[in-house]
DNA sequence: ATCATTTCTTAATCCAGATTAAGTGCTTCT
DNA sequence: AGAAGCACTTAATCTGGATTAAGAAATGAT
């Protein structure tokens, strides 16, 4: 259901061979819960691909705080894309958030597939415009929307996260203190 | 030094033949001053890359009050990307600022391109990391930094830009009402 | 099972920025 | 030139959400 073949799959279809060439250019890595897979500072030179468990990418502000940037799912991608594509140190932390599975992309490999299986330009290109534009509609909606709004959005968008994150992670995510997530959960239920 | 050619020759190379193909393939318009080149709900059928002028993109919200969400000067692109990609109506206003020149790519000849010159599958990819990249980091500052702090990197990153738009649209931009720009404005030149 | 750490809640106080409202230049149109 | 509309400013008041602080509940480690 959510192997990368399959992801691959929806987008471009490869051969036999093909297939194959890719899985020998990536790798497969096994993390603990709360296991930190890039840090600030660090030059983010795989990109992930989550095959169990729950990734997130944040930074940490001058004042400490952590604000969360994105979750990824079974199925779901994730890096430090400003660091990962210009090869230089990056901002982003990305963290398991339970045990976790992963397929591991290097750059260079990445290099490599594109020369070797151009069709793969086009499935990466595919990744990236949805992501361009889930981002730039987040940043619509926090421009746009209430807490409120913005809360009910993500949960419908994400039921499946909703339930097993720290509500301190969503909290981050929609741009508000857990303190104030909690007041305006506690408010939420009331009606 | 801005025309659609030398913006391509910055990522790819192409032949004589190629160029010309591309030239084909797109149209060139001039615009007056505030000419709305898409509305809300319509479909993004061009990307429009300038050769002249300011462009930005906007939402309107429930309220009324729209929301900047990029600019666009001499040598960059602009489209709703969400409508243009999937060619469903979107939300944003495209818009010109003062007299415009503009080149359109619809959205059927940039397949043929990418079928006819593959390495414009790189080209567009490439453009899309970038803006991926921007936005991400845009969403990061709105979280991370106070509304001065915003000002001061837009005023570094676009100066250019800071002395020709209207400052109600700089104030959309970082995300503030024009009253409060214009009071910290104020206390920014006091000190 | 117990202790320790982290997460979540509640509540009081505080502040950045919104809202409302007026007033002051600018353009631009006729 | 005058009217009409925008863009910008200033100031008073209000509010969503931050901050601080404390306790309660859950989770994890030994």
């Amino acid at each position: 259901m959510k192997t990368l073949l399959e992801n691959i799959a929806k987008h471009v279809s490869l051969t036999t061979e093909e297939q194959e060439l890719v899985l020998t250019l990536v790798q497969t890595e096994h993390y603990k819960a709360k296991t930190i897979l890039l840090k600030e500072g660090q030059i983010c030179t795989h990109s992930f691909f989550i095959l169990k468990g729950i990734l997130r990418s944040y930074t940490v502000d001058q004042n400490g705080v952590e604000h969360v940037v994105s979750f990824a799912c079974p199925g779901w991608w994730i890096a430090d894309m400003y660091s990962y594509l210009s090869q230089r140190p990056g901002q982003l932390f990305i963290e398991t958030n339970e045990e976790a599975e992963v397929m591991l992309l290097s750059k260079e490999n990445q290099e490599k597939l594109y020369l070797q299986v151009p069709k793969l330009e086009r499935f990466f290109r595919i990744l990236i415009e949805n992501s361009l534009v889930a981002n730039q509609q987040r940043l619509i909606d926090n421009m746009s929307f209430t807490t409120e709004a913005r809360y009910d959005k993500f949960s419908k968008k994400y039921p499946e996260l909703v339930n097993c994150l720290p509500q301190k992670q969503i909290a981050s995510y929609i741009g508000v203190t857990p303190e104030f997530f909690s007041k305006m959960k506690a408010r939420l239920l009331k009606k």
